[in-house]
DNA sequence: ACCTGAACACCGTTCAAGT
DNA sequence: ACCTGAACACCGTTCAAGT
């Protein structure tokens, strides 16, 4: 708040008349990110149009990596997203999934989405990335697999990487369908 | 760190004569949540394994809510780690996979489970729980899929529900498997 | 070797007082 | 209607002084 308030040349109490606390504060960053979220149009397709509003979803995260964590750490509770899910689960059910099923998959994708773009963030957990492979050392003959990934942990395509899974999870739907 | 001091019947100070700060500190709680991961053995069988792993990571987040968002937030860099992912890799590579789809498959999972994990601590994003649902109020016409779900939604399971995306993405695995 | 008091540089927030 | 100084109740951390 303080440095907000010297952001904006003013002390940080001044800000307590436009805003109650720090918490509204944060909130209001979440909604206006989510207000960033790109949904392409009907026509594409639900394949298409769930794929890249996930996209766009992950874009969020590079854009904002400060304030992405935020809306996974405080869910926002606004009209906005509670649109979006209604957007979502009509163009599943209208995709032909009844309606449990398009909220498992609405889920499921939102897992993953957010759970790829938040280890894109902060480091893949549990994870010997290209720079930290230097940190701990590892014996090849202890840590064989590994190692033999050192050349591909150097330089992972992470929008092939993030669609494997988006493929993974899509084709699994699609076969629901049927 | 003060109370933890006080917790301890010590003054926050006397901490740095055990710890350097209180980062270390948090490092070493995600540490040991880590050592409760629970590793089913290898005679199980590749799929049954790796299910069972990500039900156990799973559950650390039900048993330690507070301190699961830090194995999120602060990547764990120990050879305990490390170890869990040659692991895994091993038992990829042991089932027929290449290198690199056994990384894949590794960060797709991964992703998954942390991010369902979250959401279950968290609330899930953008979506109106049984509790939300009072709160915003919404127009059965505005809102027909989720007003539709309403009952669903009130009493979701999740064990069957985080169990419905593994399923997707191991399906989707033991297809490229062929 | 371990603990402590005093101190430093921070936080978010309240409230009476100013304009 | 908006801003501010002083103050409160907090943080993590350092360091010289004690035992």
């Amino acid at each position: 708040m303080r440095k907000l308030g010297s952001e904006l040349g003013v002390e940080a109490m001044s800000l307590y008349n436009h805003v109650p606390n720090k918490d509204a504060l944060l909130d209001g960053m979440v909604e206006v990110l989510l207000g960033e979220l790109e949904v392409p149009s009907e026509e594409e397709g639900w394949e298409r149009r769930v794929r890249e509003a996930y996209r766009s979803f992950r874009r969020l995260a590079h854009e904002h990596p400060n304030v992405f964590p935020l809306l996974i750490t405080r869910p926002p509770d606004t009209m906005d997203g509670v649109w979006l899910v209604e957007e979502f689960l009509r163009t599943l059910r209208g995709a032909g999934f009844d309606p449990e099923t398009a909220l498992y998959a609405f889920r499921a994708l939102s897992s993953y989405a957010s759970g790829y773009a938040m280890a894109e963030i902060r480091g893949f957990a549990m994870e010997p990335s290209g720079a930290r492979l230097g940190a701990v050392t590892l014996s090849r003959g202890d840590f064989p697999n590994i190692h033999g990934l050192a050349a591909p942990l150097r330089n992972v395509d992470h929008d092939a990487e993030f669609e494997f899974g988006l493929d993974l999870i899509l084709a699994g739907l699609k076969e629901r369908l049927r």
